[in-house]
Order: structure tokens, then C-alpha cells, then sequence
DNA sequence: AACAACTCCAACCGCTATTCG
DNA sequence: CCGAATAGCGGTTGGAGTTGT
């Protein structure tokens, strides 16, 4: 096993962060096909990724019924409990807490209870938000929408941001709007601002029954109507709610090879992803999405 | 404001267990 | 039974984000 990386020829597999559209391919591919054979299912759903990587990313992450933010007072006990009868056999503590994974329960214990800090609710110091990968990073303001505030950052050399309006189902669609780096952390933390940001660019996610699902772009900056990219007008002028004026909508090349991966899957696999992500039925404010750390 | 130190966690690695031909 | 492939587990780490100075 692990030698599918080396062979000449072939794309190095890819490591690191998952990116939006990875996440979207596999979560698309199991919605269809199922879990399973993890080296044939990322071969088979072209992501150029080894199967232990999918099938953790899936497992931890994707999958439906994975809870994210903090240990709670009460799976604090549960998680002390059950290591001082079964020690580091995080997979048999995980079974005892629904929607935790071994690695969350691993982490905690290791960062909040081995390093005798205190249990949540005794810590005053900010509340970390879930945190997704690197590059395809939520930056959810669930804690309860008071810390959201307080738990935006803009100061990544890495790249822009992207907020992330309550997706849409009825309409189809999820709104990103672009955060410059430069703009300050006061600006971010306010969703209201986020359409008129420096940048001026939103990215719209968008799902169409027939089409599947793929990205377009309001380019406030550019300002100019560029051709049809299979979308009907109709559809992208509804979308287009939060500036006036003319919209373009380019495929950056960026943007381009997500559109690509994303058109590989079908509209429910879309929304499934936006659902695990931002969790529609507890969806409280705005949310932060990294697409693309070079988008420009 | 800038920098350093610290915290946190996603994802990796290596190993073991299990499955299958 | 054997060996290869696959799945699962636990330890570790890189680096982004936060806090303190």
C-alpha cells in the first residue's frame, strides 16, 4: 500500500487541506455510489487523492451526522469517564458520543484535558469556531452567533475570504462574498459590509437541477456582461441581489477547475455538501468560506 | 502595529487488524 | 495457511489562528 504516488507519468497525490471541490466531488461520488474500497472510490471519482485520505476525510468531516464546534460540560464527563476505564481507545469513546469523531475526542483530550486545562464552559478565554481545513475553511459563527464576531480573522497572508450568505434552497443558490485580506477585522465581523467589500467580487455557488452545480462571479469591479456560461439570465440576475449595476460573469482559471469538479456532481450532492457544512436547520449568521487561496 | 508565544486541530504517518482470493 | 490488499486506529506534526507583550 502507498505506492500509488510515485509512478512517472501520473500527478504527484495530492495532500494537505481538502479544497472545496474535492470535498464536493467526494461527497458526491458516496451520495451515489457509497463508501467503500477507498483507493477505487478515489480513483473512480477522479480525485487525485489516496483512499485513506478520502475515506478520513469523509469519516471525520463529510459525512452526514459529524458534529462540529466545542466539547460540551456534559461529553467533557463522558470523554473523562470513559479514558479512565478505557484509556486512549478514542474509537470506543467516539461510539459513545454520537456525531464525534476518534480524532476530535483525540484532540480534545490531548489539548484540553492532558494539559490540565479547564473544561469548556470554566474557560473564559474566546471560543474557537469549527475550523475547516485550511483552504476550504468555515469559519462558522455558531458558538452561538455572539462569538461571530469575535472569531473573524482577515489577517491571512493566504488569501481572501469569503462570506457565505444562508444558502438558499429554494432558489438554488449560495452566496459568497469576497473579503480582501486588507480589509480589517472590524469590516469582516460585520456580514452586513460584506457585499461592498474592497474586493467587490462575489462568487455565487450555484445548483441547477438540470446542470448540477457550479460557481459564477459577480464582478462588481469589472463591470462589464460577458457571455452566457449555460446559466439563464433569469437565473443569475435573481441571484444577483446585493449591488446594482452590471455584472460579469467570468471564469477566472482559478474558478475554472472548480467549475470543472463541480459540474461532476449533481445538485443534491451540492446542497448535501452545503448542508454539512453550514447546517441549514441551525444556520444562525453568516459564515466564512476559504474557496480559493489565489483567487484574485 | 508588530512580533512572539501559544493554542488548536486537520491531516498525515506508521502500525496493526481484518478481509479476501 | 499464506500473502496481498484494505480498513482502522492511535500518535504526531505543520501551520493557521489567537493571545499576550
Amino acid at each position: 500500500m502507498g505506492k500509488v504516488c510515485d509512478h512517472a507519468g501520473e500527478p504527484a497525490v495530492r495532500k494537505g487541506p481538502w479544497t472545496l471541490e474535492e470535498d464536493i466531488v467526494l461527497v458526491g461520488y458516496i451520495s451515489q455510489h457509497g463508501e467503500g474500497s477507498w483507493d477505487n472510490l478515489a480513483r473512480a471519482a477522479g480525485l487525485n487523492r489516496n483512499g485513506k485520505s478520502c475515506r478520513l476525510r469523509w469519516l471525520n468531516y463529510l459525512r452526514p451526522g459529524v458534529r462540529r464546534g466545542s466539547i460540551t460540560p456534559a461529553e467533557d464527563a463522558v470523554i473523562r469517564e470513559l479514558h479512565a476505564a478505557l484509556g486512549n481507545k478514542w474509537s470506543k469513546i467516539a461510539t459513545h458520543l454520537p456525531g464525534r469523531t476518534d480524532n476530535e475526542i483525540k484532540n480534545y483530550w490531548r489539548t484540553r484535558i492532558q494539559r490540565k486545562t479547564p473544561p469548556p464552559a470554566a474557560k473564559a478565554r474566546h471560543q474557537r469556531p469549527y475550523r475547516a481545513p485550511a483552504t476550504t475553511r468555515a469559519m462558522a459563527a455558531s458558538e452561538g452567533a455572539s462569538s461571530s464576531s469575535s472569531s473573524s480573522h482577515d489577517g491571512s497572508a493566504a488569501g481572501d475570504y469569503y462570506w457565505c450568505a444562508k444558502p438558499n434552497r429554494d432558489q438554488q443558490q449560495a452566496c459568497f462574498y469576497q473579503d480582501a485580506v486588507a480589509v480589517s477585522d472590524g469590516a469582516s465581523a460585520a456580514s452586513e459590509s460584506q457585499a461592498n467589500s474592497a474586493a467587490g467580487d462575489c462568487w455565487y455557488m450555484e445548483a441547477n437541477p438540470d446542470q448540477g452545480a457550479r460557481y459564477s462571479q459577480k464582478s462588481v469591479a469589472a463591470k462589464k456582461a460577458v457571455g452566457l456560461d449555460g446559466w439563464s439570465a433569469s437565473t443569475r440576475q435573481d441571484s444577483s441581489t446585493t449591488a446594482a449595476g452590471d455584472y460579469s460573469y467570468p471564469y477566472c482559471s482559478e474558478l475554472d477547475s472548480v467549475a470543472d469538479a463541480v459540474k461532476m456532481v449533481d445538485a443534491d450532492s451540492f446542497w448535501n455538501v452545503v448542508d454539512n457544512f453550514w447546517g441549514l436547520g441551525d444556520f444562525t449568521g453568516s459564515r466564512r468560506y476559504i474557496l480559493n487561496e489565489n483567487v484574485s
